[in-house]
DNA sequence: TGCTTTGTGGACTTATCGTTCCAGAAAGGC
DNA sequence: GCCTTTCTGGAACGATAAGTCCACAAAGCA
């Protein structure tokens, strides 16, 4: 072996997300990436390959992550319901302390749609799991009498992932803490059983 | 007064709209505008000025068709409930008609968030007067014994609004028509009375 | 210590970006 | 039917894009 990097890896693709985040695929240029990530320009393509590779790779970490701390927060609690209002209030939180924190999911989403088949691959992944995910803690919730029994778990999730999703464009939107704390409150009266 | 435009600005216009929708501000290079507008290079300066306000007319222009078409659609019927479902799901009509039609609205607030102060002011000035729009007519269902007296108006509103933008996000990245009722189906749930 | 291997920084290439310039075509107004 | 005015299409502009090349620096291994 030979001289080591002298940059962090996984730093270095946590600031390709914010940008990217921040800018979109096309938005972001090359230049913009290597100041964010502080690496020189070489290095960028030595260890991500081309921008489009560093894009995809950005956006399968971000996901993985999103997902994870999404998911995490909704069975952190033993109540359904208390744990489907934090995972949908758990990002929030971030958007409001940090400055209008943008979602590179949302963003690939409406940038790239369905039309680039890698892109939609990672987006359709993510969809998938989380609406599992969501679906399986409704029946749960059902079965313990926390959420109405006239409720479709399968369209009940697919509505509280749109939830989510309008959650974040009306936090890129500029919409304060108090605003989102709402949408949700309202977005849970459908669900409760009573 | 000499010769006559070629082209109907209208028309362009709206051209410029689907193409910026699809690909964003960013994403959208002035061949491909010339392309979908069918216009030449010099027309497109002459008559809309720069690329930026090109998008700035075209994001004033779709705003206000959209939130008409909204609005229209919620004051259709005599029941509130029902005018809300219709405001929420005929946007998806168009949706799953055509192949996927994306928001320019929704991909100007996840591309530009609140930096940009002219596509700012477009978003917010959209946003306030759908919200205002679906206020009105909550509190107008509420007094009518059609909602729920328990109901926050402003909030519901923003729900509503979120609830919109979750649709719309959902349908670009490829929700069918079914989904997307169903979506709507649940998040009435939490507004009715009773 | 010297050799090999790997990372780094800057110059460079090719292509395309947004925009302007300019010559010619077309249509009223007299 | 000319003359003015406007619109049109193509060539050209500088700037910047993404990506490559290459010489040098730095670190492990002998």
């Amino acid at each position: 072996m030979a001289r080591p990097r002298e940059f962090d890896r996984d730093t270095a693709l946590q600031r390709a997300i914010d940008t990217f985040a921040m800018h979109g695929f096309e938005g972001t240029s090359t230049p913009m990436l290597l100041e964010a990530m502080n690496i020189g320009r070489q290095s960028l393509y030595d260890t991500f390959g081309d921008k489009r590779s560093l894009y995809l790779e950005a956006l399968k970490r971000y996901s993985e992550e999103s997902v994870g701390v999404t998911l995490s927060a909704m069975f952190a609690s033993a109540s359904v319901l208390d744990g489907i209002e934090k995972a949908l209030l758990n990002f929030a939180v971030d958007a409001s302390s940090g400055n209008a924190r943008a979602c590179l999911g949302i963003h690939a989403v409406t940038e790239f749609g369905t039309t680039a088949t890698d892109v939609a691959a990672v987006t359709a992944d993510v969809t998938a799991r989380t609406l599992l995910a969501f679906e399986s803690r409704i029946r749960d919730g059902i079965a313990r009498g926390e959420l109405a029994e006239s409720l479709d778990p399968t369209e009940a999730a697919q509505f509280l992932l749109a939830t989510l999703s309008g959650l974040k464009v009306a936090a890129r939107g500029g919409a304060s803490r108090q605003v989102l704390e709402g949408i949700v409150r309202v977005a849970l009266r459908g669900l409760a059983s009573r």
